[in-house]
DNA sequence: CTCATCTCAGGCTGACTGAGATCT
DNA sequence: CAGATCTCAGTCGGCCTGAGATGA
């Protein structure tokens, strides 16, 4: 009846599957475009949440990017050592570290936009722009769900 | 203007960024539903692949569902100690095994397709039917795009 | 007392690499 | 010779947990 399939796996109608690979594209094309400027990706994360929110505590900033409270304590660390962040205690509440972006983080992540935005249009290279924005509004209902009803 | 955004962080619209929050819930989920039939992600698409292409090379099989070599050995060995494959040397090309599904593992494959349609239905439940089929047409889109232009 | 925050030590997986043996 | 296949050993990054110290 049909003719050929080009691959008729049961894989390849798998949402969590399909989601998967191309997570690990996505992944690997941003990887190697921040690898670039000697950065990860809990660093572009962590810096972009600190241009749009201001300075922030750790736990408050791991949650908005969803990364662990561990590895939160290593992105600082790192960017600390390059002075694109600081660190310091919180006067109103010293459980907590305020941490602050600096200039040169600033100006540093417009540099890791520019990479990280080439990395995302190679990702999406097949699709045209009304369907990337349909994917992304897709992509966005499924994470908010899984936000809220964990 | 615009009322208060629940979370204004670019990171949002990042595609590479929504693909991977899916993936680590669709992960999520289907590793605890193969958890409790003690099987894990790699031995269900080499279930699957088995069921659908029959006996072939460890090769093949890694190519088609895309799993590294090292870790189809070891997919092999996993499901060969419980009977559910068999590995044997290809006598007309004696560089390779070919691996084949013994009857327990069709039957444990059907119990593995129900854990893990349960966990799509999971892992999509704010979408439509409708919706889950375009989401699905574009991640295929995008997977086949890197799949053959790596 | 309970709860939140930060930090460290470490476990576990999954994706991947390098190298060697074997064979086409 | 080049190139494919299988196996093993091991790296690396990301996700996650437990526990201790400090403080609200």
């Amino acid at each position: 009846m049909a003719t050929e399939e080009r691959d008729p796996s049961r894989l390849r109608n798998l949402p969590s599957w399909l989601v998967n690979q191309v997570a690990i594209a996505g992944n690997r094309l941003v990887a190697e475009a921040l690898a670039g400027a000697g950065k990860r990706r809990h660093h572009y994360a962590l810096l972009v949440a600190l241009d749009e929110v201001g300075p922030a505590s750790q736990a408050d900033l791991g949650r908005r990017i969803m990364i662990d409270r561990s590895d939160m304590v290593a992105a600082v660390n790192e960017l600390g050592e390059q002075r694109l962040v600081e660190r310091a205690p919180d006067p109103d509440d010293r459980r907590r570290n305020v941490v602050t972006m600096t200039a040169a983080g600033r100006k540093r992540l417009r540099e890791l936009d520019r990479l990280v935005a080439g990395a995302q249009d190679e990702l999406l290279a097949p699709l045209s722009a009304a369907e990337r924005t349909r994917l992304v509004r897709l992509l966005t209902r499924v994470v908010d769900h899984h936000a809220t009803t964990p």
